[in-house]
DNA sequence: GCTTGATTTGACCAACTGGTCAAAGGCACG
DNA sequence: CGTGCCTTTGACCAGTTGGTCAAATCAAGC
């Protein structure tokens, strides 16, 4: 790992220190979290966060470095090779198991995007652009050689991203709305491929 | 309007503050955002603010107030007597403008609902989930009518409120994604017409 | 059990926060 | 042009904020 040079102690507490940060991070916000909240949920006096993070910018930063990556790989497997519906629909499944699985780091990336990402910009203009782009020009392939049905592919990826995110983003609201006694990612896994099923196949009511 | 026993200025400054306020609110969420801030987008003084509204917490609940209503009223909208599939199209189409038209409202609302709705919550266990109730029954009556494909409809509205809200929320993304030249609106708005008219088209594929 | 470096903390600080208040300034109307 | 109310503000306050620092505590090898 990555934890060279780094003792028993600072590895556990580095990480209690971004678990903690990550909670409040993503509730609050950047500016509206605190770091005696922080402390609090890791379970350390304020100064002490302080000896392993320089200050409450590097803690934001820390988490936000493997953000990205994270939310982009399940978009980095779709694979030029595969059977195309199934491509998509494994995506679908894998973003909406990363919603379920890592609520807060999606709500912790909405907020960035929600404030005008202040501190990703140049990560959104050069990764996720570029990963877009790519993996767009493979829909359009297949697209063009009749396997799919024709959208817009970037509009595709993004409502992938929009139905998927809605379910940790919006938990709240979801829950309310469908009371108690349901699984609302059960639920959406079976919804969602429907969704994506019927957009993308193929037939007399599909050809553009 | 309700703006009985108010002078002009009243309503000009109660106006600038909430409009500053939204910006500010939307921007940074409720403890994020401050006074300093929302006096100067207003172009008032701080103490001028507080004279207009008690506290920040009002302002807030200011805005909260008619936020709710103004957001639903596109679903409100959904004639249990008209032609289902356009029914629903028109339904996207009002949310999607919304998005367009109003997006710091948009990202207000987004913000509420991430932080765990603490200031809205009775709101949506209320009116929310009871008109939520209301229009998938009409949903629900079309699909048994045989007249609709059959979906999840909670699932069904879930999707049209995170594919439209997406393009208000996540603006700054989808632009960096689309890169210039592009009018995100208006390829959404093409673009949600396929989604959901494949979605609920009657045929061989889509019968359950 | 002693030494040395890693870890932890209480006390502290300057800047900022939401909010108060008395006094001043502006405005409409007789 | 004076009066009374509406509006505005500078000065201020107590609590909170991110961050510092020297001193205390701890852990592990010798």
């Amino acid at each position: 790992m990555a934890d060279t040079g780094r003792t028993r102690i600072q590895t556990r507490n580095r990480e209690a220190i971004l678990d903690a940060a990550l909670e409040v991070f993503a509730a609050q916000g950047f500016r509206g979290a605190t770091l005696d909240q922080i402390a609090q949920a890791a379970g350390l006096s304020k100064p002490n966060l302080l000896y392993y993070f320089p200050s409450k910018e590097a803690m934001h930063a820390a988490l936000m470095e493997g953000l990205l990556d994270t939310w982009l790989d399940p978009l980095r497997e779709l694979d030029p090779e595969g059977e195309p519906v199934a491509e998509v629909l494994k995506y679908v499944r894998r973003k909406l198991d990363l919603s379920r699985d890592y609520p807060r780091e999606s709500r912790l990336f909405a907020n960035e995007i929600l404030q005008g990402a202040p501190r990703m910009r140049e990560a959104l203009e050069g990764e996720l652009a570029g990963l877009v782009a790519e993996k767009a020009a493979v829909l359009t392939g297949w697209m063009e050689a009749g396997r799919i049905a024709r959208v817009h592919p970037v509009h595709l990826i993004f409502s992938i991203w929009a139905l998927t995110q809605h379910y940790a983003d919006f938990d709240v609201q979801v829950r309310v709305v469908l009371g108690p006694g349901h699984d609302p990612f059960a639920e959406a896994g079976e919804f969602l491929e429907t969704v994506f099923s019927r957009l993308l196949a193929l037939g007399a009511a599909n050809q553009g």
